[in-house]
DNA sequence: CTGTTAGCGCATTCAA
DNA sequence: TTGAATGCGCTAACAG
């Protein structure tokens, strides 16, 4: 049961002034007289006055939210894009709301239309793994949203995007992987439909080619999502192989992390006979035993500039015609779950 | 830079009939000609017509968001309960604006009166470490808004209130380490001024007197805050006492992973020489080596308990006289890093 | 069945 | 220096 709250005309009526005198008092304006104005700004603070931003909106056609759309907010890896954001628009005044489509593509779309109906100032979106079809962003967009796509790319999409290069972070892992003497190199991957997955497949594809090593399509695991769980039945079909793989590269730490447990179980040395390498770098993975070698992605950063971009746009009269296409680099972070060079 | 989206008045006028028609259409009223209707419902969806939220706000005086403030969205903990939250709300059409405190007292003020602005239909609020004065909270619910405070306590305020029984679950977590032989047992802290941090220590404090042994000072480490640094300092203190404890219960799992480590690397072993155990429960605990004994805490039922009293309150016309504390139980998840019994 | 009027809370003209 | 009028987008009450 909300009281009503005071209005500036509740305020105006109990001091027998107008409401546009108030609202002159209130914004410190300099056609009012300084008697008046204390007395209604002492008043107004008794009241416990606070502008309704919601007309203020109305009139402006700002309302100084923007709309967020991640996966899962439960992940290290989303809430710390998040944090990035956050700590970005907060100091221009810009509050953010926040939604997660728990990567249902029917979801994000209910999502994005919610969003859009408060009138958000913009979007700014990590796409579900299962957003296949772009017609519900490029709608957004056209009905003159400010938006940018972050993390996952939707490839064909004309819009502001700002990723990590998994390719690349991938390529240095296994490369790293087979500097250090590793030849039955393994990959467990991530969800099938996301973009992130393709690209750390294929810089690992690559990097085996590169270094004239054979791709052998036993040792690529298919994960179905990027858990542990998924680590531990990955590592347990590597086990089923009649040769052992010499090295496991997995799509994320979690995945590395179910992995080692298998390993471990097994009494098989890490890295001495396995070598294990992650992504992401999530806060834990220095503390494992061995410590997890790791692709570190600038996440933070990764919310930073998503929230730059955007910020750019909104304050941009002119019509878009190009879009940026921004390109993260991650680095790897080598410890003890592989062996140093 | 925002295209104007489109009005009732602008299909109005562009229909020729008046906006109250139009919004008789949108809405399926039955005072109006099929024909109209379908004529003004095709143009609308074709002009990609999309209802104000925020003139309806207005009107209705609901906005159907609901403001959530959490001391960081990073931790494992808080994302949990949000994403509780979330489900809990979102089944009732309502959004969320979540932002953090970063623990900042200024900060979580600033938070609650940039959303009160916005008029949110209700706070759910887990309060920052340095919050020690609720003026900010008691203001907020005496203007009328619904309120619900969660996982932390504000001592002294009369509010709607979900937390945890920390008590208990550190009670049983000492308790158990006694039985299983323990009789050095230390505690590291998490930040001194968190409910959480007191009743977990009380707990321990509590398990142990009543197992007829004594409080040793120098066994009890105050952490500055829960992070694994805390732990991997905290436990090194410990070792630098003549004689070392047989058991650490940690304020939480970060903190244990930190002592963890230390432990390894002095060739220690766990639990035979040394048992170990957090609070919280994090998804990671069961694959470190040893896997890590841990208090289960119900985090995402918090969550949507929370959500549930606060829909309670929105949906309840009267004047609360009366206010709800919950207590949730947590549990004693038994693994590897502490002896059976 | 349809149009007109008023008002949600506010800032911004314009008049006095 | 102040007040009255207007409109942001919409719905509801009222009048035709």
């Amino acid at each position: 049961m909300k009281k009503n709250q005071v209005t500036i005309t509740d305020i105006a009526k109990e001091l027998n002034v107008s409401p546009s005198t108030v609202s002159r008092a209130l914004h410190d304006s300099p056609f009012i007289s300084e008697e008046r104005k204390r007395e209604i700004l002492d008043f107004a603070k008794k009241m416990n006055y606070r502008p309704n931003q919601l007309a203020l909106s109305l009139l402006n056609k700002r309302t100084k939210i923007l709309g967020v759309i991640v996966p899962e907010i439960t992940s290290y890896y989303f809430s710390t894009a998040i944090n990035g954001i956050q700590d970005k628009v907060g100091d221009f005044g810009y509050k953010l709301m926040i939604s997660q489509s728990n990567e249902s593509f029917e979801e994000e779309i209910r999502l994005m239309e919610a969003m859009s109906l408060v009138r958000v100032d913009g979007f700014l979106i990590s796409p579900s793994s299962n957003t296949v079809d772009f017609d519900h962003i490029k709608t957004i967009k056209e009905s003159g949203f400010p938006l940018i796509i972050f993390d996952r790319d939707c490839h064909g999409l004309d819009v502001d995007k700002v990723v990590v290069d998994d390719y690349s972070g991938a390529f240095d892992a296994v490369n790293y992987l087979v500097k250090t003497g590793c030849k039955r190199i393994a990959h467990i991957t991530g969800s099938s439909n996301l973009s992130t997955t393709k690209h750390r497949r294929q810089g690992y594809l690559d990097a085996l080619l590169e270094n004239g090593l054979n791709i052998q399509d036993e040792l690529i695991i298919f994960g179905e999502d990027s858990t542990s769980e998924t680590g531990v039945d990955g590592m347990k079909s590597l086990f089923n192989l009649e040769k052992l793989p010499d090295a496991v590269f997995c799509y994320n730490d979690a995945i590395a992390i179910g992995a080692m447990s298998v390993i471990r179980e097994r009494d098989i040395l890490i890295p001495d006979q396995i070598s294990l390498v992650g992504f992401d770098d999530e806060p834990y993975s220095t503390y494992f035993k061995p410590s997890l070698t790791s692709v570190w992605q600038p996440v933070y950063d990764l919310g930073v500039l998503s929230a730059k971009i955007l910020l750019d746009q909104l304050n941009s009269d002119i019509d878009q015609n190009e879009y940026r296409h921004e390109i993260l680099k991650p680095e790897l972070v080598i410890r003890n779950s592989s062996k140093q060079l």
